[in-house]
DNA sequence: TGTACATCAGTGAACGCGCGTTCACTGATGTAC
DNA sequence: TGTACATCAGTGAACGCGCGTTCACTGATGTAC
């Protein structure tokens, strides 16, 4: 059903739905979730400003669809690099975090789109839900690390994973953004991954 | 000069400026600076569409201009907790990390105009300047926290600044916006004060 | 103290623009028999 | 295999809207003499 007729532009589309997807992708990506507008998406997708409302509600609709399938490609990406623990809980969690920063770059897109466009995941349940599956790898990732210690000295996991998700976040919104070396005199990778070093050191799973 | 005959519409508004940014914090808090407009701000200020041409270049710049104020109140507050380093240096920095939380909430008008609104400081010699003097706060309380360490154990402390500024950050953006709960189990204070305090652990200034 | 005049800080009408959305429509596709 | 028909996924024109910005203007204020 994605075969058209090559070579003749085709009354329907075929893929409109994900053709819009990745437009909404690349116009947030070049102008920000301000400078998205739907009918320009309708246009980079060469189809008429109406169209768009076969598929979705309306702008903010499309928007958490991108949102959406964003959420998961993350939760995928993570759930790779976490790689069920392996080879030791610490070099897995630190791997999320590598994975964390590595997402918000080569798909600013979606990150923008989840993060930045204003949609809310609370009272969006489909949002919720996919939104929830991305934090329970960090927290998994937390609560593998702390197996070795005594159980009066473990920090609950969901704390810790608010902990790596918030910083890994401000390092992206403040230091990974706009030109190179704009913010910071470190790269965004030295300073998640020594921030979170320092973090893990202080939760007593790395030795100093 | 602000004495405006009362009790009757002036011709000249007295303090257009100051009103024209007081309306901009207070649309941005209700609406995101998405829904800013400075249309509306001038309305707001009791104002025709084309009065707030005398005072700024144009959208843009009235925005900046609310986010430079932003950095210089921020500044001012961050100092105050700051406070010299006193009573010791540790009460001192954690001090500077809840007022980092206590700005955002308390004034996040402010707030989302320095981060959030798109404006950027690379490029803005003003703007930059007064982020800087915000970042010397975080960047001294942390070099305070070291005095006592042997020189070779200490961390640079732009990059100790860089992490809490991250953190905060991420704290900010993730769980002290909207609905109170919303993202996390955790206030964001909690989770802030937390945070903080395992990485100064993993730093070595607070004993375990 | 009064007056002439320059400057400042507003007005209000107008512009062109592009947006989001709706509507009646139509061409293409899929399906029942 | 062919045909009738329902449904699907587009079109294109139109709408009302509010925005940012510009313009020639004017009333108020400040200053020199």
């Amino acid at each position: 059903m994605n075969n058209q007729p090559r070579g003749r532009k085709a009354y329907h589309h075929g893929n409109l739905k994900q053709a819009l997807v990745e437009a909404t992708l690349s116009l947030i990506q070049e102008k920000g979730p301000t400078g998205f507008t739907l009918a320009e998406a309708a246009r980079q997708a060469g189809v008429s400003p109406a169209a768009p409302y076969r598929h979705f509600k309306g702008r903010e609709d499309l928007i958490a669809e991108v949102a959406r399938q964003g959420y998961i490609l993350f939760a995928e990406q993570l759930e790779t690099a976490y790689n069920r623990g392996k080879p030791t809980p610490l070099t897995a969690f630190e791997a999320v975090g590598r994975a964390y920063l590595d997402f918000a770059r080569t798909r600013p897109g979606y990150y923008i789109a989840m993060f930045e466009s204003g949609v809310s995941t609370v009272g969006n349940p489909d949002l919720n839900m996919v939104e929830n599956r991305a934090m329970a790898v960090l927290t998994q990732a937390a609560e593998n690390l702390f197996e070795h210690l005594p159980k009066s000295q473990r920090p609950p996991a969901t704390m810790v994973s608010h902990h790596i998700w918030a910083m890994s976040h401000g390092v992206v919104e403040l230091f990974a953004r706009g030109e190179p070396g704009g913010r910071a005199p470190f790269s965004p990778e030295e300073l998640l991954e020594s921030g979170i070093g320092i973090y893990l050191r202080g939760l007593g799973v790395i030795p100093e």
